[in-house]
DNA sequence: TTCAACTCTGAAAACGTTGCCAAACGCAAG
DNA sequence: CTTGCGTTTGGCAACGTTTTCAGAGTTGAA
């Protein structure tokens, strides 16, 4: 019949035993069809000037091989590889995992691919991903800059043409690109406020390190809002520390314990909720709680826990959007957007102050 | 000085203004290193084969010229993209999660990148996802299939050589490849013969779409327990839907303002146990609850939450590491991985029926 | 000195696309 | 029967690597 070339290798020979089958090329295609190499690209990429006879000769060869097109040298052909990297914290963490589903859906609608890495807050495991995506060639970053990034390498992608924007914490290192930040101090703030309007004037602050962007400016939040009504920050009521650290919880417990107990409590961000929440049910201690960043069965709590809520979700599509407007060739300065927080009230910060 | 030839292009420079400045190649390193090509990239794959003072003279030019090696030429020239691609139902679910950053964990140890793209349980979607994934030539696939997904395609780029591994439901219409499962069947008879041990005869089941492989196990492994302690399955104790859907917690409500109520309740998957728990709370009732599928802060509900625990991350590192060992070329019968569950006892499946 | 066996090096041919270019074709008008 | 124009078509040169191959040096032994 002619068509005794490019057949698809048999898995099943023993020649090919263990063989990778090496997929079919446009090449392959074309001589099956007996039509030109270029023809075959027109029809895959959609191009509409080609005659509806050939047209279907190609698409039947396609079948008949199982072609599929190696996008490896299209992208290198052309330059572009439809696909952008996202550097986050951490999967699992129902923050940056809202912040990725907000980006896929962005990517998708975009025809992009997303490529996911978690630093894991390490600087060396950021770098290597990051530039591994930029040798991938990603038309574009989102990154999470972990504390400590030494930003020169960010730099000189950035110089070289790489689109980047930064969420969660402004860019590390003076640079200059586009970020989306939650508001943390405003939003912490009016959540001490909230405490504060209830009664409340010894009120625990529990953060994360000092050094990450969020939690330091969450803390602010929370001393800017004693210091305007008045109250002396104590600073053995401040706990910053990564949550899940040995005495975390406990600090928590020694302060309750105290000849001066907090009769309220901020945690300023999702994970140090979910700790000191689990540590005041086992000791069924209720002084008020008011957490920094929503999250699941908040309202299912007994109290219902009040939040400081921040967006996730908006914070990666408003990054993804900047991103591909950057993609596209805006040339204009960086852009900053900051997102308000929203105080989502439900019982555990309406808790009066124990007398 | 000679090396005018290759300087990464100028940025400020009015010509090439909104012109993505076009990153430097081996080529121009080895002009300005003055050496050959190969002898660059050797360099930069790290052969040893190179003496001391030329290698030098090439990292040299790397840095000043800020060289990435361009890996989709790399992937192009070897055939392997050193990536493999992970679809799952949603980012955001605690479960999918777990997996993904397990399967994360064994790809980065790899060095091999991670494409990741959330079906939303739609068949189209999974399809376009699937064989986008191909199209860049993953070097393996990880798959949570959609309900009525064909098959055609998958088998199709299975013979095509490019290996595949189907997590949480076995592969669709009788593909024949390696999947990891959570045994669904004996989890959930676990889960409700525990009820039963604690004198319930009355217990209601909440489980996603019947379609859906998980959910129908989990039902049979229900009603198992129930025949094999006797007691006759109620049919109108049994809902089956989508946790999000409309009625879902309502027909909780209705079952327990029934004539008959039951005193206990099986949920099947995570979903449903959040979103019953939050009716439970809102109604202030108290049956017993056992879950299936462990949630943060299932230990910090009063009562805890008593749970069939599955083990996401272990099946995301099962699959990810038989994933590689096809990758690497295991040629093997396909194996079947069964997770056994386990049951966490924490309060809420304790509570004897009310009389 | 010669030859063999190294090590190091660069030229050149892939890899599978895309996109430019020119050739070939069809058709209508002159 | 030309001429001209517009539409299809195929050839061919990139894209930036890796890899093979053979040549050029170096060394050591005969």
């Amino acid at each position: 019949m002619g068509h005794d070339k490019a057949e698809p290798a048999d898995r099943s020979s023993p020649v090919n035993a263990g063989r990778p089958p090496s997929r079919p090329t446009m090449n392959d295609v074309a001589a099956r069809a007996g039509v030109g190499l270029s023809t075959v690209s027109r029809v895959v990429s959609g191009d509409t000037r080609v005659s509806e006879a050939r047209s279907a000769l190609v698409r039947q060869a396609i079948r008949e091989l199982g072609f599929r097109r190696n996008d490896s040298a299209r992208q290198l052909r052309r330059g572009a590889t439809e696909s952008i990297g996202l550097v986050i914290e951490d999967v699992v963490d129902p923050f940056f995992s809202h912040l990725a589903q907000a980006v896929e859906e962005v990517a998708f609608a975009r025809n992009s691919l997303l490529l996911t890495s978690s630093s894991t807050r390490d600087a060396q495991r950021t770098r290597r991903i990051v530039l591994e995506f930029c040798a991938r060639r990603v038309d574009g970053l989102i990154i999470t800059p972990s504390e400590s990034d030494e930003a020169e390498y960010l730099r000189e992608e950035l110089d070289a043409g790489v689109p980047m924007v930064f969420v969660d914490r402004p860019p590390p290192g003076g640079i200059d690109a586009d970020s989306v930040l939650t508001d943390d101090f405003g939003g912490a703030r009016s959540g001490v406020e909230h405490l504060i309007a209830h009664g409340h004037r010894r009120i625990a602050c529990f953060s994360d390190r000092d050094s990450l962007y969020s939690a330091s400016e969450r803390v602010r939040g929370y001393r800017h809002a004693l210091e305007v009504a008045g109250i002396t920050v104590d600073p053995t009521l401040i706990h910053s520390a990564t949550p899940e650290s040995e005495g975390f919880a406990r600090a928590l417990a020694r302060m309750l314990a105290g000849a001066e107990p907090p009769t309220a409590v901020f945690a300023a961000n999702n994970r140090s909720t979910i700790v000191l929440l689990r540590e005041l049910v086992r000791h069924e201690m209720r002084p008020a709680l008011v957490g920094f960043d929503d999250f699941e069965l908040a309202d299912a709590m007994s109290p219902g826990v009040t939040v400081v809520a921040q967006f996730p979700g908006e914070i990666g599509r408003i990054a993804a959007e900047q991103l591909f407007r950057r993609i596209d060739g805006a040339r204009g300065p960086s852009h900053l957007t900051s997102l308000r927080t929203r105080l989502i009230v439900r019982g555990s910060g309406e808790v009066p102050p124990a007398t």
